[in-house]
DNA sequence: AATGACTGTTGCCCATGACGCAACATTATG
DNA sequence: CATAATGTTGCGTCATGGGCAACAGTCATT
């Protein structure tokens, strides 16, 4: 066959690209059927098929009839039952809502999906100064907190997979190179949480520390976050250590299924 | 062909099924290849290949190597770009976070999602700590405010179709019959916002008003809800107006792709 | 208004890719 | 240790997905 973009694993050509669909909204936000053909190289009624598929389930839908696709809200209705079932995140609300209040600021949770730091869970915290919501939203992990806690304890071959394509300088506080990343991660794990200073964005601080399954792998990040005025460095050891404790306190958990 | 499942404009068949899969998981928070396979009425290895394709895309992991199947973050990610890509819920924080502070209360977005309410985003008013809790939870529209706004002015044809299966009898309060809903609906229009007075649960009383396009046509609903204690019968209509005015702050929006 | 270029959708028919079979590798269970 | 589960994988066939082209609406230009 001609075009073989099959990621590796993937066996059934149709559903494979039927997912490529939902990635492809997720970045551009609305697109029509010609221009998924052209991005995917198939044939305009191959992808009006495919969509036709997605939304019967709900996984998109079309703004007008003959109109462009986006993504669907089924897709809400999936994800609100993966954190559930999520052992990292079932049940954590007691404690990150706790910790919210404690420290007065948001409390995010976030997984590694590939390179990229995904946020899956959040409690904003008391704070007037309301930050973006993250949830869904992915970033590089060198320059954020959670990022150096999910590559800090993978083994050597996995932490290379999971650094960033590209070391983007986003604030002057910004590592870009590998070694002094790897001297960070080492540091993280000797402290047991993790710190980043202003890396992402300017007057943006976050502290993480590592949720861990019944295997001691771990699993997620819990993470506070807020800005540079109220989370001052003098704090870090004392915000570390709490943020380490409710970490703990999400540790260790059996998965299982519906609860 | 033998059992055909495939629902209704769904033309491609391994899309249908893979799409069914995660909806399986969706209920039953992990299962294996051979209980889908026997679920679906297909082979344990059409299953299995199934499976890959999704878990290549990340919307399925595996626990262990072998083992069973759960749905994947990659499910959150994709959702995460839902809500800002609908008009309704992007950049809304501003008023809802405004609504809940004002009220006291909880505030809630829900849209139409077949016959099912599905809510969508979440402010948690009285203790000024913001979390999703009900995000993507569903619930049927006859024993909510939501569901009644977002019923009320379908037009006919689509109004049964987004009536309830069933109509549990939830409270001594729940409407069980179509002709008492019609008029509550009748009633919805008139007022322009909707009552749930201890319909779904005890204790739990709710209001909401309509958010629209910019073609009036009501794509969400804005929603308050708290105990009976704090919500009173005497309020509704002092409420009713707040809400109302709240939501058509967010109404008339125009659709934007990605921003 | 009427034209033209653009959408997304749909029957048709061929070949391709998805499916069922069965053998395999593993892990749980007695 | 044996038995019975599980999930995975080559293989061959036939259903089925996909390319073609005609169709039907929509928008922009004239």
């Amino acid at each position: 066959m001609g075009n073989s973009h099959l990621i590796e694993g993937s066996s059934v050509q149709s559903v494979d690209r039927a997912l490529r669909i939902l990635e492809i909204l997720a970045e551009q936000g609305e697109y029509g059927v010609t221009e998924i053909a052209s991005e995917l190289e198939i044939h305009k009624s191959t992808a009006s098929r495919l969509m036709s598929a997605l939304q019967a389930r709900g996984l998109v839908e079309q703004l007008s009839d003959r109109g462009r696709y986006r993504l669907g809200m089924g897709l809400v209705r999936l994800a609100g039952t993966v954190t559930s079932s999520h052992s990292a995140v079932s049940g954590s609300r007691t404690v990150t809502r706790a910790l919210a209040q404690e420290v007065g600021e948001t409390v995010n949770i976030a997984v590694l999906e590939g390179n990229e730091v995904l946020y899956v869970d959040q409690v904003i915290g008391p704070s007037m100064v309301t930050m973006r919501s993250w949830l869904g939203k992915s970033v590089p992990p060198h320059c954020t907190a959670t990022g150096k806690v999910l590559s800090a304890w993978l083994d050597p071959e996995s932490r290379v997979a999971a650094r960033p394509h590209t070391w983007a300088k986003l604030t002057p506080n910004t590592i870009t190179s590998v070694s002094a990343y790897e001297a960070e991660l080492a540091k993280v794990r000797e402290l047991g949480y993790a710190v980043a200073n202003e890396e992402m964005e300017n007057d943006f601080v976050a502290i993480a520390a590592p949720i861990r399954d019944e295997h001691d792998e771990v699993i997620a990040a819990l993470c506070i976050s807020g800005p540079a005025s109220r989370i001052k460095s003098a704090d870090f050891e004392t915000l570390g250590h709490i943020v380490k404790l409710s970490a703990t306190k999400l540790s260790g958990k059996p998965d299982f299924g519906r609860e």
